[in-house]
RNA sequence: GGGCCUGUAGCUCAGUUGGUUAGAGCGCCGCGUUUACACCGCGGAGGUCGCCGGUUCGAACCCGGCCGGGCCCA
């Protein structure tokens, strides 16, 4: 028996019988709904994704055989940076918002797969046009997506599928958006916050990762006034890794309980340079033991900034632009009327306009040429914030963006998210730790405008005055059920196209919304919210998210505030999260690291049932190595399943095996099936559980003790010699073969779809897919009381009188003229009851004398086997 | 610096509320074509449970410290 095919022709089949379709008459009780990961097209399903994916599977499978209508859907994530990218290069064009949109577009080339195309040669187009063209790319992406889903056997209902960028999303996330903004829970703020001057974007705490970056402390002088002799006073001494922001010097802020500064609290300094007065203030967020132990304070240079800012009441004086230069223009308080020294107009004038880099080394040199400076630059590493896919350090600038409320500004909330988390079933449990961790970390509300093309758009526009000028507080917004709308094209009611950017008219809003404001709606999207209120009330709060740990931050936090602001409830029971993929070496795998293997060529080579059995083997939350070695395992076990049941079933002849209880009389059978009865106990615990490792180590062991020993036991009196009217003893024994069959596929089907419904096919009416799962109950009122330990005893036995031939080095064919075992003298009895099976399957010909051994005693120990030549070779069998 | 996870056979991992001699599979060694399976079967060897201390009659397990690996947050 062989794998080959299955995959194909089982997929084919589950397809055409709609094996997996979602029966949406179900109530509630009976739905089971998972709220699955959408992958990003725009890059390639690698092992990670078969191997997390896989274990989705099993409990869909799993809940779907326990008699639950499952809901599970597949989306695709094609909505963001990654697809923006790709258009621009495929098609060669970039999109551009304020463009009209082109009914007639078509774009300058097809394919320019790989290279990238220079932004000059790329023709702009609307938004509408680039959104139409991600949509167009996508399909292929995605259809190649599914192939390989259906390949690995993922029970997704395909007529449940969507797209991030669709419109039902898009319209999804805007209806969302204004809600939040209907009550109050999105907002416009002006304040200063990360920035990333290479995307030029807004990035929000969630996209930040901290990173070492080079840097060097600078030790800079301060002056105090003179003291009351007029002579001028010892300088004040700070360290900054940043001395291009002197001039957005706000304050000095020293420790409160620092003895070093207590007599400065209250006065002024003036900076170096520019000659600015700053107050010498206390705070606690001060780090004594750090440099000088006082700190300059910038608006802004890093978030401590903004604290000192915020709570110190200082004034802003930002001299960093959107582009990451220096502003052109000479700010205010660095001219001479504002009090500055005659020096800074003119050293503006150089370093207005640089970059930071630039500027630092301009300022630095003139620190020096003004004696400022004190020694020379300390190189040391420091922690940056980097936009996660940016390569410069994020700056804070300030600007007007929109914020939606997530705990980080208002403690009640974040008493009510943390509550939420509590609510919400991690498995494994410790995964919770990450998501209170994050919440109880928040410093901010949820930033969720982005100052990208590409997206979804803020669905507002906003009035203008009679001089032209942006009346934010009072954004206009669409009704419900005109969306999506794109507001760079769609027009306010009650205005007219030409009134947008003139006096008296309307603008705008330029923005989109982050992608996981999109993201964070999974449920919404994939369950009808918006447009099947019969759907999404069957679905919804789902029973189950799976994901990485990676996203709890994100994906999963914005989902659960999503639901919680608009729905009052968790969005799903369950949260399951698997661990990473770690190649040899210990290390994520990924794709830059080049030891990512393509899921297809795996699939095919192993069989997507070994594949399978490898995920499955990992539990939820540990990281797995990439190990082909396990895979080779889940074949084998594929293939014994397609052997062992092959051989058992010839047993049942033409007539296939009787699946009929009352023939199960024979200790040993009813022994096998009483531990059958214990393994689908355990096996049902840990799958409630979502521990499918367990479930499936529990099955597996007992399947190859079914294989080694029960089977071979059993298989003379199973034959009955060949002959027409059968005894009690063999119709038991078939019996007991069909019933332990018939569970043990149904308990495998979830690890090895393709296995168990190929051998379900041969005996079987339907899906093994849809058949009930296994009750423990019918089995154990089979077997009657009957010990499980039998079957081991039994099994040891055997492997007594098989060692001595391995030993002797003889076939297991040899047959023994008399054996004498000593067992243990707590089964003795038990194992007499099946001397007979013992003496078959170990070709014992003459007496077979079980012995009992000494209290206490363990193991079988053989003390006499008298072994008969080898019989000669039988014929080969013909085929 | 704080938090979480983790360290058991050459490898990948189990090990339940602490309880006899710590298990499985792979790999390795030896043997064997038994009424399915050579993509097989049978048998065997292989471990100071990261280290140190403590609690206990008894510790892989509980407690403390140290060392190593991974992730998250400062």
């Amino acid at each position: 028996m062989s794998l080959a095919g299955l995959e194909d022709r089982w997929a084919a089949s589950w397809d055409a019988q709609r094996t997996y379709a979602f029966d949406r008459t179900a109530t509630r009780e009976q739905v089971y709904s998972i709220d699955t990961p959408p992958p990003t097209v725009s890059g390639s399903l690698h092992v990670g994704h078969v191997f997390s994916y896989t274990h989705t599977d099993i409990v869909a499978r799993f809940r779907r055989m326990s008699g639950r209508e499952v809901f599970y859907p597949m989306g695709w994530d094609d909505n963001g940076l990654p697809t923006e990218r790709r258009v621009q290069n495929y098609f060669g064009v970039r999109c551009d918002p304020s463009l009209p949109f082109d009914a007639d577009f078509t774009p300058p080339q097809v394919g320019g797969e790989g290279k990238s195309t220079r932004a000059a040669d790329q023709v702009p187009i609307s938004r509408r046009n680039f959104i139409d063209l991600c949509e167009q790319l996508t399909v292929s992406d995605e259809r190649e997506f599914e192939s390989l889903w259906r390949y690995l056997g993922l029970s997704v209902d395909w007529e449940h599928h969507y797209q991030t960028i669709s419109g039902e999303s898009r319209a999804v996330a805007q209806q969302a958006f204004l809600r939040n903004l209907a009550r109050g829970e999105a907002y416009q703020a002006e304040a200063p916050g990360m920035w990333d001057v290479t995307f030029q974007t807004a990035v929000a705490q969630a996209e930040l990762e901290a990173r070492d970056y080079p840097g060097a402390f600078h030790r800079v002088a301060f002056h105090p006034a003179p003291d009351a002799s007029g002579a001028p006073a010892a300088p004040l001494y700070i360290e900054t890794t940043r001395p291009e922001l002197l001039p957005a010097a706000v304050a000095l802020i020293a420790h409160p309980d620092d003895e070093r500064y207590q007599h400065l609290f209250g006065t002024t300094v003036r900076s170096p340079l520019f000659g600015v007065e700053i107050p010498v203030l206390a705070h606690r967020g001060a780090e004594p033991d750090k440099g000088s132990g006082i700190a300059m304070c910038c608006t802004f240079g890093d978030l401590t900034d903004v604290v000192w800012w915020r709570e110190l009441q200082l004034p802003a004086r930002s001299v960093i632009s959107r582009d990451g230069r220096l502003l052109r223009e000479t700010p205010a308080w660095l001219t001479v009327e504002a009090g500055a020294d005659p020096g800074a107009v003119a050293l503006w004038a150089e370093i207005g306009g640089k970059t930071t880099f630039s500027a630092r080394t301009a300022v630095v040199d003139a620190l020096r040429a003004s004696g400022d400076l004190d020694g020379e630059p300390v190189p040391t590493q420091r922690k940056a914030n980097f936009f996660e896919k940016g390569d410069k350090p994020l700056e804070i600038v300030t600007s007007r963006q929109w914020y939606i409320g997530n705990g980080g500004r208002d403690e009640a909330l974040r008493e009510q998210m943390l509550a939420r988390g509590t609510e919400l079933a991690f498995h494994p449990d410790f995964m919770r730790v990450r998501y209170e961790n994050w919440v109880g970390g928040l410093n901010g509300d949820w930033l969720v405008s982005r100052q990208r093309f590409f997206g979804v758009p803020i669905p507002v526009w906003y009035a203008l005055d009679t001089d032209g000028e942006v009346l934010y507080d009072a954004p206009i917004v669409p009704r419900e059920d005109q969306l999506p709308i794109d507001p760079s094209s769609d027009l306010p009611a009650g205005y007219s196209a030409d009134q947008r950017g003139v006096p008296g008219g309307f603008v705008s809003d330029p923005d989109v919304m982050d992608t996981w404001a999109t993201s964070s709606l999974t449920p919404q999207i994939a369950g009808g919210w918006r447009t099947d209120p019969d759907l999404f009330a069957r679905v919804f709060p789902m029973d189950l998210r799976p994901q990485g740990q990676d996203i709890i931050r994100t994906w999963l936090f914005s989902t659960v505030v999503r639901s919680h602001l608009e729905h009052g409830s968790l969005p799903w029971a369950n949260a399951a999260i698997s661990g990473w993929i770690l190649d040899p070496d210990r290390k994520k795998m990924s794709k830059s690291k080049g030891n990512v293997v393509t899921p297809r060529g795996l699939l095919e080579e192993h069989g997507s049932d070994a594949v399978r059995y490898w995920a499955a083997s990992a539990r939820l939350g540990t990281d797995a190595a990439f190990e082909i070695g396990q895979m080779k395992i889940g074949r084998r076990l594929a293939i014994k399943v397609l052997n062992a049941s092959k051989f058992a079933l010839t047993f049942g002849g033409d007539r296939g095996l009787a699946i009929d209880p009352a023939l199960v009389t024979d200790p040993l059978d009813r022994a096998m099936l009483a531990g059958l009865a214990d393994v689908t106990d355990r096996a049902t615990a840990a799958l409630t559980a979502y521990d499918h490792t367990r479930a499936l180590e529990v099955t597996e062991t007992f399947f190859w003790a079914f294989c080694d020993d029960y089977l071979e036991l059993v298989k003379d009196r199973a034959y009955g010699g060949g002959a027409i009217e059968i005894s009690a003893a063999t119709a038991s024994a078939r019996a007991a073969l069909g019933l332990a069959l018939d569970t043990l596929l149904r308990l495998f089907a979830p690890v090895l779809p393709f296995a168990t419904e190929e051998v379900w096919s041969w005996w079987q009416t339907g899906s093994v897919h849809r058949a009930p799962w296994p009750v423990a109950a019918p089995l154990r009122a089979v077997a009657d009381g009957a010990d499980p330990a039998l079957l081991g005893s039994a099994g040891a036995a055997l492997a007594a009188l098989r060692k001595v031939k391995s030993e002797a080095k003889v076939s297991m064919r040899t047959e023994i003229a008399r054996a004498e075992l000593v067992v243990p003298n707590g089964s003795a009895t038990a194992l007499e009851t099946v001397a007979g099976d013992l003496r078959a399957a170990g070709r014992v010909v003459g007496d077979l004398v079980l012995v009992p051994g000494p209290d206490g005693g363990e193991g079988v120990e053989v003390r006499v086997a008298e072994l008969l030549p080898t019989p000669p070779k039988p014929p080969k069998s013909q085929e």
